[in-house]
This record gives C-alpha cells, structure tokens and sequence, in this order.
DNA sequence: ATGCGGTGCCGCCAGA
DNA sequence: CATCTGGCGGCACCGC
C-alpha cells in the first residue's frame, strides 16, 4: 500500500498540505467502501519538516509535523507543498536555495524510483535540484517567466496544470494541488477511485475532464489588455445560441476580419471560431450538468443544429461523449453512498 | 460514416 | 525604420 511522504516549509501555504491530504482521505474512503476487506487505509502518510517542529504557514495556521525530513526515508512518493510567493520570484529563489541540502535528497529519492509530486512554487525546488532539466515542468504562470529565465534547460510549459514525465509530476497555480492529488490517487489507486473522489468533492469537472490526460490551458484564462477583443468575447458569450458569423462580428466591431482574427491570436492564443466553439462546449457541459434537457434541445441551445457534428465535437473538446460526460459529472450523491445501500 | 458547399484562417503584400 | 491594418487567394475544415 502506497505511503506518502509531506514536506512542509515556513511560510507554506497551509491548504497545499491539507488541500492534498483532504483528497488522500476522501480516497480512503471510497476505497474501504469498495473493498470487502477495508481495514486498512489505502494510503499512509508523514508529514515532515526541516527542523521536525510545528510550521507556522503564511496564513498563520499551524501544521503539526510528524518529524524532520528523514532523507533515507522509504517512500513511495513526496509531496512538496508549495511556498508562497507574495514577495515574488526572487524570494522563491532564495527559499529555494537556502533548502540547498534538499537537493541531493531529492536526487537520491528520485534514483530509487520514488515519485516525486511538486506543487506551484515547489516547482523551483526540483529545477533547482536539476531533476526537471530536459524534462516537461509546469508552475504558477505568473512566475513563468523567472523560472524560465533561471532554469533554461528546463522544458517549461507554463500553460498547463499539470505535467509529469519520470516521476516527477510539477502542477501550476496555488489550487492546481487538487488535481495533483488526484493524479496521485489515480497513479496508486487507479482511474475509477480519482473519478469517484473528484465528483464527491465536486473539484471542477472543467478541469477534472481533462486532469488526467489532457490539460486545460491556463493560457486561455490570463488576462490581456486588448479592449477589441474583449468586445469580441462578449459578443461572442452572448450569442452562444446563434450561428457565429465573422464577417458579421468585424462588421460590428467595425474592423476587418483580418485584424480581428490578428488580434485574437495576439491576445488569447485562438482564433474567434475556436473561442465561440470552446464556449458553446462550456454552455454545453454545464447544461448537460445541471439540467436534464435532452442531447437534441442541448445541442441547439449553444448553436449547432446538426447533432452528429455536435457530438463530434464535444467529444474532441472533453475527450467524453455528451450522454458519457453526464453520467460521469451530473450525480448529486456521494458515490459509496450509492454503492452501499 | 460520408460527401460537399461555404467560409474561417493564414501567408503574403501594399499602404498608413 | 518598426508596427499596425486591410485586401486577396488558396486551402483546410466547419457544419449541414
């Protein structure tokens, strides 16, 4: 049975601890209600810091720790909580290296096959080691850049929540800890019990529909300054139900096609087309979520008059077909709940 | 699944 | 000179 190891640090950020730790027992028990045996927990775990003593976190919030960090611990996979940042990039960095004894920790932990999952800012501890050179990495976006300019031999890819190659899993922004916890529990308990654990804490099933496989880009969600196309998006959220027209739209715009699609590309990385089409998928999910409206009524509301072409679609954008997507995300009740009764 | 008519997108270029 | 825009042609692919 997989047991885990939780490294903490001062000025952490306490729901990266118990965020993680919150999803490994909701697993636990989803699991003992599986199995017929059920009297061990599924997953174990230590929570260590530096010094072995209680960590006061940003907010204030203590942790109890377990012990010091025990680097000849047997573990199947540590954890590194995130540190957090509010004084930016350059005091990362020197968390980061005054952690310098760390570094041949991890290494070594790395070596004898142990999985090794760092969340946002955590991310620097394992580049630091030299573990992510060559390697896939992710971290918070806003510090893409120093990251990138510290470690250039790391292949960064600030766009996605979660990224992982040889063990060495690294995930983005502050709450992408959910996901890389149930990347955890899928990798030691399989598939169905992530699925189960995330509906049962109703983690986002945007993200969650692709946390697995496919990842949602974070690129998509930043901020960009440009008033045109901000006009264009709303114009576009509004008519979800219309068929989208872009001549009509640089029309009311009052610019060319041209420059409108330009200007999409600069500031969002899409086209107009695929932005109207990743919206009405959205429109979509959530009605299939939340209502009980047949495939036909949904496929008309966001747009599409063809329901084969819609289907195609949807299937393309979420990786589940529409009837899939609503059997998997649209359950009010607690799946052992179901289960056992 | 497939076919097909229309069009959204991009490379290229000229002009502002 | 650098940056931006609009027009055009061709092809991929959108959507029925």
């Amino acid at each position: 049975l997989p047991k885990l190891t939780v490294w903490v640090v001062d000025r952490g950020l306490a729901s990266a601890v118990t965020g993680p730790l919150d999803v490994l027992t909701v697993a636990n028990s989803i699991w003992a209600h599986r199995a017929t045996g059920k009297s061990q927990p599924l997953f174990t775990w230590r929570v260590e810091s530096v010094s072995g003593a209680q960590v006061r976190t940003a907010s204030g919030t203590p942790i109890d720790v377990d012990g010091p960090i025990n680097p000849e611990t047997r573990t199947d996979a540590l954890l590194l909580a995130g540190i957090y940042a509010d004084a930016g990039p350059t005091q990362v960095v020197k968390t980061v290296t005054a952690l310098r004894p760390l570094h041949e920790v991890l290494r070594r932990q790395h070596e004898r096959g142990t999985v090794i999952a760092a969340n946002c800012t955590a991310t620097f501890l394992l580049a630091e080691a030299g573990l992510l050179d060559r390697r896939p990495a992710t971290t918070s976006w806003w510090l893409a850049q120093a990251f990138r300019q510290r470690y250039p031999l790391v292949d960064l890819r600030p766009g996605e929540m979660l990224t992982e190659r040889d063990g060495l899993l690294c995930s983005g922004a502050i709450t992408a800890y959910l996901n890389l916890a149930l990347r955890l529990v899928e990798k030691f308990g399989g598939a169905s019990l992530a699925r189960s654990t995330a509906r049962t804490m109703l983690i986002d099933t945007n993200r969650l529909s692709q946390a697995a496989y496919k990842i949602l880009s974070v690129e998509a969600h930043e901020p960009h300054s440009d008033a045109l196309v901000q006009r264009a998006q709303r114009r576009i959220e509004k008519r979800l139900e219309q068929t989208f027209s872009l001549p009509a739209l640089a029309g009311e715009l009052a610019v060319s096609e041209r420059t409108l699609i330009r200007r999409f590309r600069r500031a969002l990385q899409q086209t107009p087309l695929e932005y109207a089409q990743a919206q009405r998928i959205e429109r979509a999910k959530y009605l299939l979520e939340t209502t009980a409206l047949a495939l036909d009524t949904v496929c008309e509301r966001v747009g599409y008059r063809d329901t084969g072409y819609f289907r195609h679609l949807f299937k393309r954008e979420t990786g589940l077909s529409p009837k899939e997507f609503r059997q998997a995300f649209s359950r009010r009740q607690a799946p052992w709940r179901k289960a056992g009764r």
